[in-house]
RNA sequence: GCCGGUAUAACUCAGUUGGUAGAGUAGCUGAUUUGUAAUCAGCCUGUCGGCGGUUCGAGUCCGUCUACCGGCUCCA
């Protein structure tokens, strides 16, 4: 007999042997109907797998995240069973469970799969299936993409699976029966290189999806379909906050009025705070000579994947379009002599930048050619770093409660340990940068995971990593402690020694590019800005031509009151006007009619409610200014 | 850059097996003067993404380029 012990820390004796479904039988029918696969002795595991000896359990069911990672990489299985019966000869590179789903590389040899043949697929894998063992077979196949990951396995850890006619090394756990898979949905075909490297073939991806009830399915695409009225490229349009040109160029965006008005306040809010915390503003030009980024060390690093330099024409000077501004900022320092008394030297700027991204990566505001860092680089002597540091996390801390940014993932991103090559500086001086933002989190309490090989070239970072409405992960904020570029451009100051000391350099920007920041916003908030930062804050309903006059004298109070107020002067009805202005999403409206005319007063419609009732204009521009300030001031 | 897909009016989309393009919304004009989510009538709108090819004839078939979409790779 074996003790078996339950998450509750509840123990019960079985026979060796016994399987985690017939464990679960114990507990009740209904969860052995249920259970998907378990976690045994903190191992993942099947729920036909026999335990021989104590062990902690813990049983997963669809309900379970662990549940549905087993459901799906089963699903994965089930569909390369598919493929392999339909076309004959392709090979298997790997085929795990994703997020929300399942994905196989497959090589595909001369066949290339299309979208009719998913949906051929989909039909497939709902025929039949079972599970066995076998494994010389990938040998005898030719399938060298098994047999390398088989070669970098231990002998005696080897599990594989066999579901129906396809075979596959995998290390499980599996579902005990794939009759549990109800309804199935392969998303879309990709392109990816095997084991993620360009250099190496490049495999075809089917990504899926499966549920154990065919509402389950029903149940995502609808919620996949409103995620897309949430993308901020459909709502930059409709909003009128943005466009981009083909005459322009690709991945250059042009922000409209109200776009620029939305973003005009976020930077003035920024701005603000900063002040506060002590930062300079600072303008400088969007082009520099080439040396400063020899010198930094970006020529080295990027200039092969930058636009190229533009030169004079009488002296064919080289000069680039900035891609950072951090060279620029490192010139200021440099231009008269610190005192270690003048340290920590903040300055800030929102700096517009130009980076040569692949054609393939540009997407939306997200990913683009050219956008607006709210940059600042702090120039401090080493026993302020870790200050310094604690004091941008604040300033992250402050913007991120003002607009709700609940969902961020602090992220460490420090070097590969296994290329040293990449980065540029001492073992020592990385060691230090990278203790430093360790230890500022840990001061912090803030929760981050560490990322390797995600560092900067020139040092570590702490990211804050934010989802968009399809759950893409974006790096928004960022807060990087650099020892290398002072060395580089030789930046002194003068200590309390009177010798010189080298200053250490923290890159930051709390929003991290205007553009992405926008876009991340506007899919959070679905284009329902808070007021403090709509475009149009109210809008001005004349019930008829009648009160046009009325409606202009109020539009005119309301914009010296600082209130952004426009008016709808279409020759419409009311209730036309009303559902127009809530499907632009303007946070207030103001129907003025005969009553309100006479009175001096409006009628207050807030967006997605009814009617709040009637008050003096000088009350309502009152009611807004308020709500602005509690908005802001979130801390 | 790579793989797969898409491209028709300002927007969202129809367009059979090749026979020279259509709807709704928006816009414009007029009527109506409106009280909390769509008033009515009329009018206008296109190099069918660009270039080339097949054909008597191409929005439709083929090639190519461009942009965009979904991934991969990259991301100072």
């Amino acid at each position: 007999m074996i003790n078996i012990t339950f998450p509750d820390h509840s123990v019960r004796q079985f026979e060796s042997g016994v399987t985690p479904l017939e464990i679960a039988k114990s507990l009740s029918e209904g969860l052995a109907r249920n259970v998907l696969s378990a976690k045994v002795n903190g191992k993942m595991w099947d729920a036909m797998r026999p335990v021989n000896e104590d062990a902690t359990i813990q049983l997963f069911t669809w309900d379970d995240p662990e549940g549905k990672a087993t459901f799906w990489h089963s699903s994965a299985h089930l569909m390369a069973e598919a493929i392999e019966a339909l076309y004959k000869g392709v090979k298997f590179g790997i085929g795990p469970a994703v997020d929300a789903g399942f994905y196989y590389d497959i090589d595909t040899g001369d066949i290339t799969l299309t979208e009719a043949d998913l949906v051929a697929i989909e039909k497939k894998m709902l025929v039949d299936v079972s599970k066995a063992e076998a494994l010389k077979y990938f040998t005898e196949k030719g399938d060298e993409y098994k047999e390398e990951l088989i070669s970098e396995l231990e002998d005696g850890t080897i599990t594989y699976y066999k579901c129906g006619n396809f075979t596959d090394l995998c290390r499980g756990p599996h579902i005990p029966n794939t009759s549990f898979i109800k309804a199935v949905k392969l998303t879309s075909l990709a392109g990816a290189y095997w084991r993620g490297d360009e250099k190496r073939k490049q495999l075809t991806r089917v990504y899926g999806i499966t549920f154990p009830k065919q509402k389950e399915l029903e149940e995502y695409l609808v919620l996949l379909e409103e995620a897309k009225k949430r993308d901020h490229r459909k709502l930059g349009r409709e909003l009128e906050l943005f466009m981009f040109s083909d005459t322009v160029g690709k991945g250059l965006p042009i922000w409209l009025p109200k776009g620029t008005e939305l973003r005009l306040r976020l930077q003035e809010y920024l701005t603000k705070i900063q002040k506060e915390y002590g930062y300079e503003q600072v303008i400088t030009p969007h082009i520099g000579g080439k040396q400063l980024y020899v010198t930094s060390g970006h020529w080295d690093h990027y200039g092969e994947d930058s636009f190229r330099p533009i030169t004079t024409p009488e002296e064919g000077e080289e000069y680039l379009l900035k891609p950072m501004n951090c060279p620029h900022h490192c010139m200021i320092f440099k231009w008269k002599p610190r005192s270690y008394k003048d340290l920590p030297f903040r300055c800030a700027e929102f700096g517009t930048v130009y980076r040569y991204e692949q054609s393939g990566e540009l997407h939306g505001l997200t990913r683009v050619r050219s956008f607006t860092q709210d940059d600042a680089h702090i120039f401090c002597r080493p026993d302020q770093v870790k200050e310094e540091f604690i004091r941008v996390m604040e300033i992250i801390e402050i913007i991120f409660k003002a607009l709700d940014f609940k969902n961020f993932e602090a992220q460490i991103s420090l070097r590969d340990p296994n290329d040293h090559e990449k980065y540029v500086g001492s073992d020592e001086n990385w060691a230090k940068a990278e203790a430093a933002i360790q230890e500022a989190c840990a001061e912090k309490g803030l929760p981050a995971h560490v990322e390797y090989g995600e560092a900067a070239f020139y040092g570590p970072k702490l990211d804050f990593m934010v989802k968009d409405a399809l759950g893409r992960k974006w790096q928004l904020g960022t807060i990087q402690v650099d020892y290398n570029l002072p060395e580089r451009f030789d930046l002194t100051y003068i200590g309390a020694d009177n010798e010189k000391h080298r200053p250490v350099m923290v890159h930051r920007a709390p929003f991290g590019s205007m553009e992405r920041f926008v876009a991340v916003l506007l899919e959070h908030c679905a284009g329902e800005f808070p007021l403090w930062l709509a475009p149009d804050q109210v809008i001005i309903l004349p019930v008829s031509e009648k009160y046009l006059d009325f409606a202009k004298n109020l539009q005119s109070y309301l914009k010296k009151s600082d209130i952004r107020a426009l008016i709808d002067e279409r020759n419409e009805k009311i209730g036309r006007k009303i559902r127009d202005a809530e499907m632009k999403k303007y946070p207030y409206m103001l129907i003025v009619g005969e009553k309100e005319a006479a009175e001096n007063q409006v009628s207050v419609r807030k967006h997605g409610q009814v009617d709040l009732g009637t008050m003096p204009t000088e009350a309502f521009a009152e009611l807004i200014r308020k709500q602005v300030e509690e908005e802001q001031n979130k801390r």
